[in-house]
Order: C-alpha cells, then structure tokens, then sequence
DNA sequence: TGTACATCAGTGAACGCGCGTTCACTGATGTAC
DNA sequence: TGTACATCAGTGAACGCGCGTTCACTGATGTAC
C-alpha cells in the first residue's frame, strides 16, 4: 500500500489499533471517535463506513479484548504441568496477565455501558471465554451435576478471587500484594488461588 | 426553607444526593454537571459555588462514598458473633452489600478518573476504610510482622474475593451465583470468603 | 426597633469547544466486455 | 488491450447539541450600631 494512495488498505484494523490506543490514554471516560480517526491520520468520517457509530467500534474492540483474554489463559496454561489442578491456576494468572497487560480493554469488557452486550459477535467471544473457565473447574471438580454445589463453589470462587486481584491490581492495590517483586507476587497469587482448588 | 426561597437552604447536600442520581442513571461516562443542576431545579452555574468544578463534585461523593463503605462493613459486624473469623467474614458481606446498594458510587471510588486522588478529606476517608478491613484480618491472623506471609496472603485474598464477587455481581455474573435466591447467595459467599479464615 | 451595610448564594447570558452524525462528493479500484 | 461502468472507501463541510466554565449581576440574609 502506498503511502500517497487514496485507499487506506486496511482502515478497519487500523482505526481498532488506534481505538485501543485512545482507550488507554483517555479512559472510556474521554474516548471520543475523532480522536481515533485523528491517530489513524483519516477523516473523522471515515470510521462510520467499517463501524457505522460509536458503540459499533467500542463494540468491536471489546471482542478483540474477550479473544486476547482467552489466549491469554492458554498461553499460561500451555506452560503448566498436565495436571487439572495447576492448569486451573495458571489460567486465573493468564486473566491477571490479561488485565495487566490490557487495562483499558478489561474495564471496557466488563464495566463499560458503550458495548453493545447482544452483539452476536461479542456474545460468542465472550462466552467462548466464560466457558474455558468454567471447563478448567469442571476438569478439577469433576463433571458434577448443577445442584453439586462443591463444584459451583470452587467456580464461582476461583473466579471471584481471579477477578478481584486483577481488578485491584489494576489500581495498584492491595500494597501489600504489589510492592512485591514479581515472583513474590506471583507466588502470593499462587497462594490465593490455590485455596480454591 | 420555603419553596419560593432565593437560597436553597442546603444547596450543597441537594447537589450531592441529584449527583449519586444521575451517576446511577447515566454512569461516570456520560455524568453531567449541568445535568445534576437541572435535578436539583437550579441554575447550572449554582454548583460552582459549592464544588469548584465537576471534579470536586465527584470527589466530595465518592469521599461520601467511602464512608457509606465503611458503615456497611461495620453494620453487618455488629451483627455478627463475637468472634474474629466471624466477624471478618461479615465485613466482606458489608464490602458487598455496599456495592450492590451502590453500584455507580462503588465504580466511582474504585475506578474513575474524575475523581482527585489526593484530595485530603477522600484520602482520609478511604484509608479509614482499608485500614478497617486490614485490622478485620489481624484480628484473626494474630499481629504478625510485616514479613509474615501468611497474614499478607489472608488479607490479600480475602480483600480480592469480596471485592471480586462484588464487582462481578455488579455485572450479573456469575450466574451460578445470581441464579440463587437470597439465602443460598448468602451461604455460597460465606463458604467462599471462609476460604481465608 | 430600625437602618445601613457586608456577605454570600444563586442567576442567566455568554464563551468557546469538541463531540457524534449526516451527506453529497470524488478519487481509486476492479470487472465486464 | 482498451474502454465503460459499477462499486466503494475516504473526504470535508455542515448540522445541532450539550458540555464545563466564567462573569457581572441581584436578591436574600445576617450583623453592627
């Protein structure tokens, strides 16, 4: 693609790169669209051809974030001995990896009112995540019933203590968990999720 | 104070409780001051007076915040047994209980970007609330020092399970937890949170 | 009790700004013949 | 190989809007004498 030519090549990518960038410095808080069409060195109309508005980009990039976030999970697990018990662990460090990693993009998947949550496309993604976590449970509880509520105890808890540190992470709490060197920390986390499983 | 009254009487304490309205109602993202003035039936110039800016607004709520924070952690401790576990654990209850109450002021305090961090009277507020839960947890893990790690680790995961149901909750997830009834809820986060104690 | 005055809370008009969205357009591209 | 044409991505001007903030003002209140 030339750089002169009148035809971007691949705006649609380009204006999601950029997206994430805006996101990560202004906040959901402040992202505006002109901004990003601006980064991306385009018209601030040209982004309602591939998104048609606002929520559709926000929307999209929200499902890019739900598909790193599961990758993200596997890549940990990938590295952890055969064991359902470890690979369940390293699995909740690939969410806190994700968050680290991805600030902007976790509080738009799971705090932002500017996705659109019945998009199909999003709802796919995000429930192919969901589902990965709930698996990795069920490969330790074993494939029990509902009503078991063992099982749904160490899911919903796993989960919770999961999302909790990363959420506080995020804001450099708790002080005690992150004036820690990394493997101290990661050790820590270790600990944490370890009584879940 | 009569209706057709000049002044308000107590602008300030008006301002503050239309702001937690339209917080709720439209979220931190599209919070508007003038918004907030046309709740309150004043001027949209009338704010500036008490608050400064938006940021002081917002600041002097999630300060408001804090402290309704630390008052539902203590109420549900009052309830409790005399005992440190116990009582540890029903402060996570009022960790919850606070965010499902308050969920646009629970977002604010712990993510937002309008609100001034080093404000005074929100930093005293908040670590009043911190320091509230870390004592919840000596007080079953014993004072240990500082190099201790197991009581780090009780407090780290406690804190991140409480605030990570409660952020979940916050979003409906996870279902096996939403789909219960009061009761059962109830049990599963004390079976989860008693994890650390 | 009455009057003068300082203080202050709230007004309303105006400021400039950045926003999301629409729209007729035009330049580039690919395809049919 | 060349030409006509349809398609489509990106433009740039314009829309109306709501926003936060400033500012000179005025009405109400309380206080000093």
């Amino acid at each position: 693609m030339s750089e002169t030519s009148y035809h971007h090549g691949d705006l649609r990518a380009a204006l999601l790169c950029e997206a994430e960038a805006e996101l990560t410095e202004h906040g959901v808080e402040r992202f505006s669209l002109r901004g990003v069409a601006k980064r991306a060195g385009v018209s601030h109309a040209a982004p309602a051809h591939h998104f048609g508005d606002k929520t559709g980009l926000l929307t999209a990039l929200a499902a890019i974030g739900f598909e790193r976030f599961l990758a993200a999970q596997k890549r940990r697990e990938a590295l952890a001995p055969d064991d359902p018990a470890e690979r369940l662990v390293a699995s909740g460090l690939g969410y806190i990896d994700y968050a680290m990693a991805n600030p902007a993009l976790f509080r738009l998947m799971f705090a932002s009112k500017w996705v659109a949550e019945e998009d199909p496309t999003l709802c796919e993604v995000a429930s192919a995540a969901f589902t990965h976590l709930a698996d990795a449970v069920s490969a330790v509880t074993g494939p029990e019933p509902m009503e078991a509520s063992t099982g749904q105890t160490v899911l919903v808890g796993a989960w919770a203590v999961v999302h909790g540190l990363a959420d506080l992470m995020l804001t450099g709490r708790p002080k005690a968990l992150m004036s820690l060197d990394d493997a101290e920390r990661e050790a820590m986390i270790r600990a944490i999720v370890s009584k879940f499983v």
